[in-house]
DNA sequence: CCTCTGGATAGCCAAACGGATGACGCGTCG
DNA sequence: CGACGCGTCATCCGTTTGGCTATCCAGAGG
């Protein structure tokens, strides 16, 4: 609390205005600097083993083989591992459960106010934990409707389903059978209210348990 | 081209990160100013109105009810408008045909470096058609194939579809046979590149042609 | 005037789908 | 320990869907 020392930032972001934005806001605040700039997983690892930062901010969809999820992943494996505050512009269940289970330490919003940014990188360099409200909100949902919660497999047939396999496709895909498949379809439907695919697939991306890019 | 005269800019974006961002590149450029920002439809025209600027960068993907190539279509109706580039993450043909079609003198991704975005914006405000690199090809691609561009009826079909509603549903919606919903699935299918209803829904979301929620 | 497009209609048929029901191994948790 | 959730798999069965081919009509435009 009494730690006046100055929260040294990497910024990962394959979008070069994002980078010059997020840097320009937080070099104007006395007690945050970025020290480092990366744009995928290889580089992120680079400058963060060179420059040891605080905080990391993460943006969630690079553009490289690896998602924000998995450089997150990787970032936190580290020796001494720098918190990890992901920045981005989504907030579907699938992406927020992502990056926590990858060992984020927040969840923010690229339309949050300035000041919201601030007070979340203050406080992940703290070791605070920090949620987007409506990320809270997400989660929170979530856990207070334990009914008709899909796990993290139902979700993933629905991410496959959303793109128009069929059942056949989606089995091959899952290495499981196609009764399986089918099995998991009826718990999505019931636990979503619908009966088809085509229902499924936008509630889904209505209630942005998926997303639709 | 002896305009040495500074370009005036208005940044249309809901996120402060990139407004801050796109703001602080710009001004690095003695050439360019930004003298307003704004993050919907009525602030746009507002700030715009009461700066009259050379050119807007418009960010697709708004908040608000409007997205971004309704609030340029409104900006390009006014009195002496000013040249709208969009700058914005996907470049989905949709989008870019939107834009294109509302009136915007350019297109690029936010991804691109800045000097890109230097000289699309010295471009724009020069009267030229700015494309990015990946633009310029969808456009190509959708010139030699000019085939999809759905109807009314078919979108209208697109919408009850993403309800989930059944064949027998939809002709009873839609005061037809059960024969025409076919009709008219199978048009919209090869048009979508398609086929099933599922994979219909998501992309129709995906391209906006539908909205979900 | 004739062509083109969008919309509506029809029948056929194999394949896919959705519902129902039951079962098995495997963790967790009270 | 026993109940429960989850993921897996299976069979049956009626319905729906998607692909195909073909016709008809009204309005727009060459």
């Amino acid at each position: 609390m009494t730690t006046d020392r100055i929260v040294r930032i990497v910024l990962v972001d394959d979008h070069p205005v994002v980078r010059a934005g997020v840097r320009a806001l937080l070099e104007g605040q006395p007690d945050l600097t970025v020290v480092g700039e990366a744009v995928d997983l290889p580089s992120a690892l680079a400058t963060i083993g060179a420059t040891h930062p605080d905080v990391v901010l993460m943006d969630l969809n690079l553009a490289g083989r690896e998602g924000g999820a998995e450089v997150t992943r990787q970032v936190r494996a580290l020796p001494e591992p720098p918190a990890v505050l992901v920045l981005t512009t989504y907030d579907t269940e699938a992406d927020v459960l992502a990056s926590i289970d990858a060992g984020a330490g927040g969840y923010l919003l690229k339309d949050a106010p300035p000041e919201d940014l601030f007070r979340a990188v203050r406080g992940i360099a703290a070791g605070e934990t920090v949620l987007a409200p409506s990320v809270a909100a997400t989660l929170v949902r979530r856990s207070t409707r334990p009914a008709d919660a899909l796990t993290e497999r139902e979700v993933e047939v629905l991410r496959l389903l959303a793109a128009g396999l069929a059942n056949k496709q989606l089995a091959r895909e899952l290495l499981v059978s196609e009764a399986t498949v089918k099995s998991h379809l009826a718990h999505i439907y019931t636990k979503l209210g619908v009966d088809s695919r085509a229902g499924a697939v936008a509630k889904a991306i209505e209630q942005r348990i998926i997303r639709a890019s």
